[in-house]
This record gives C-alpha cells, structure tokens and sequence, in this order.
DNA sequence: CAAGAGATCATCT
DNA sequence: GATGATCTCTTGA
C-alpha cells in the first residue's frame, strides 16, 4: 500500500520508526523495491543537527514546507542525501533514509553498479556492516542486495535519487519514487543509536534519533 | 584492523 | 572563505 501524506503529518521520531520495513519504490525502466532499514529523525529548529537550525533558507525550505516532500541535498561535494519532510508545514523537520535493502535480484538490472561489489571496498553505515573484513566481502559477492545501499549516499547514488527529485512528494508513484508499507516491526527489533557525522551539535549529538534494524547475515 | 586523508561543491557567513 | 546528515582507499602496526 502507497503511504500517503497523512503519515508523514505526524511526529517525525515516530515516522521514523515506522518506516522501517517499508518499501522505497524507484521507477527506472523496472521498478526496484527497497526495505528501509535505517533512518534518522531531524527535528525543529532547536536541533543543532538540522539544517533547520540555520533558519530557513531556499536550500532548507522543503524541511518547513508539508509533510510528505523530499529533501535531497549534496554534501561533500558529491553524495546526495534523500530525506522526507515531516510534521505541520512550518514545522522543520526531516528523516533522512540512511540505509536499503534491495528486495529484487539485483543482478538482473543496473549492471553498471555491480562490478563496484566485485573489486571496491565495502565501507558503508558502520552499524550494518564492519568494513573491510575479508569474509564481509566475501558475503557482499554472495549477498551483494546487503551492501549495495547500505549508507546514505551509497543508496542514492544506487536509486539515481538527485537534485531532480528535490521537493517532489513521495505520496504519489508520479514522480517515479514513492514508499509503500510493509509487515509492522515489533518495538524490540527497533535498535536505537545516536545520528551520524553531528558531533558539532552540542547537546542534540547524543540524541538517539537514528533507527535501524539489526543486520541479518 | 584502526586511523587518516582525499575527493569536490552548493550553501551560507 | 569555510564547512559538511559520506565513502573509499591507503597506510601502518
């Protein structure tokens, strides 16, 4: 079932958890199904993690506009960062989509993306997966769907998610990207931890608004 | 393994 | 002019 705007109008650290076990929805040529297994929750002006916190600018205003939108952004020059506005319109608030499952055999399409798996590094979100260690890689040959999409840059650089998509909503497939629900995770398969990259946010970096499901190898 | 650096640019001061 | 809501590769123990 597509997930429509009204589920993304409510407290964002509940949104956050809910998506997990979604499914991202990408239109290219096929459609790829990704479960969502890891997000974060951006919230208010006060959180010194925001973007928000800036105040609002024409970067950051998707995040004060309705719920439902996304926010994609670059950072470091070159990874985009896919983020769905949350909460009342003027309410800045965001989660950002950290890490995907591939629910398709990957194989069978974006062959460009798969040597990556062959040769490069693994790296990725550090709770998912421990780097480097040669049996990791060893499983990413034989499990590539894990690994694939298991960062916030690596999933939008899988799913071609780019400044194009910036401010369109993702409650309706128009757009070729949109979130349908899946099976509801019980509470204790929720693993809660502090966000990423934000130690510059004072007291908002101990937070524990990132959200992620325990890695299944 | 852990730690560090490089890549690279839109955005904001 | 500085700075990242990152990833990958290199180095060195």
């Amino acid at each position: 079932m597509l997930l429509l705007q009204s589920f993304y109008n409510r407290p964002t650290l509940k949104v956050a958890q809910e998506l997990l076990g979604c499914f991202l929805c990408r239109r290219l040529g096929e459609i790829i199904r990704c479960k969502i297994v890891e997000t974060e929750a951006y919230c208010g002006s006060d959180d010194k993690a925001s973007h928000a916190s800036k105040g609002r600018t024409e970067r950051t205003q998707v995040m004060f506009g309705p719920p439902g939108y996304v926010y994609v952004y670059l950072v470091y020059g070159l990874h985009y960062m896919l983020n769905i506005a949350t909460e009342r319109k003027n309410y800045p608030a965001a989660v950002l989509i950290r890490a995907v499952e591939p629910v398709n055999d990957i194989q069978n399409f974006h062959q460009k993306e798969a040597p990556l798996l062959r040769g490069g590094g693994l790296g990725g979100s550090e709770v998912l997966i421990k780097t480097n260690q040669p049996t990791l890689r060893e499983k990413a040959v034989d499990k590539p769907n894990l690994f694939v999409a298991n960062g916030p840059a690596k999933l939008t650089k899988f799913l071609q998610i780019n400044k194009f998509l910036n401010n369109k909503p993702i409650f309706t497939k128009k757009h070729g990207l949109w979130i349908e629900s899946g099976e509801p995770v019980p509470p204790s398969q929720i693993m809660r931890a502090p966000r990423i990259g934000v130690d510059y946010a004072g007291e908002y970096k101990n937070k524990l608004w990132r959200f992620y499901l325990s890695p299944h190898l």
